[in-house]
DNA sequence: CACCAGGAATGTA
DNA sequence: TACATTCATGGT
């Protein structure tokens, strides 16, 4: 087992060098430290990219950037009569009808909070389990919300992983919680490492089959 | 006109 | 708990 633990390291390594450039694109979801605002619009662009892809997903982010409503409280002001509204600028990135529910129910879960900040300072497992109460929050988006936006020590798995794990033969099952545990206890828990190596696996991914 | 895109929800054994 | 099926849209 610990030898897998290896060559899950050796891989990021791998990775790292072969991508040492910044991988354009996740240049907002790798920064850290992040502002609140910049949380924020990565936790709006986790919705977004549920199904889309990420042209359509910026052209997205955009509108509502070009609209000043980027933000949590901008998404929640579209709330009730304006859902219509919301529905228009998320448009272009797809099943808008479903996506305007969702960010209303994070916008409110966040509110709820009392904001990103008091949020962060809940017990992980605790938020994390909160997260998947959220209609439309499934394990990935929790997540790369947590990792992302939240910037907490937990490893994002999604199709792209569970390629690259087949790929290289790093384990032998790949279900969601198997992985992450995986990953989490071959890596040094840091956030900075689990996003940069889970942006190069999607990086890596998207170059071939 | 198919088929894909950085899933989630629901159903089933 | 772990797969299998369904759902929901714009872009190419």
């Amino acid at each position: 087992m610990s030898l897998q633990k290896n060559k899950i390291l050796q891989c990021y390594k791998i990775l790292r060098s072969e991508y040492w450039m910044p991988c354009e694109q996740w240049n907002l979801w790798r920064k850290h430290p992040k502002s609140v605002k910049e949380k924020e619009e990565v936790i709006i662009g986790s919705i977004l990219t549920q199904q889309a892809n990420w042209k359509n997903v910026e052209k997205t982010m955009d509108n509502l950037k070009n609209a000043g409503k980027c933000t949590l409280a901008g998404i929640y002001g579209l709330r009730g009569k304006n859902k219509n509204k919301l529905a228009e600028l998320i448009k272009p990135s797809g099943f808008f009808n479903q996506k305007t529910e969702y960010l209303l129910n994070i916008a409110d879960f966040f509110n709820k909070c009392g904001g990103i900040r008091k949020a962060g300072k809940y017990p992980l497992d605790k938020l994390r389990k909160d997260l998947l109460s959220v209609k439309g929050v499934g394990m990935e988006t929790a997540d790369s919300i947590l990792l992302y936006a939240l910037e907490k020590e937990i490893f994002v798995i999604d199709e792209y992983t569970k390629r690259f794990v087949k790929k290289n033969n790093l384990a032998e099952k790949y279900t969601y919680n198997y992985l992450q545990e995986l990953f989490m206890e071959s890596l040094p828990r840091e956030y900075e490492l689990y996003q940069d190596y889970h942006a190069l696996i999607v990086v890596d991914g998207k170059k071939e089959p």
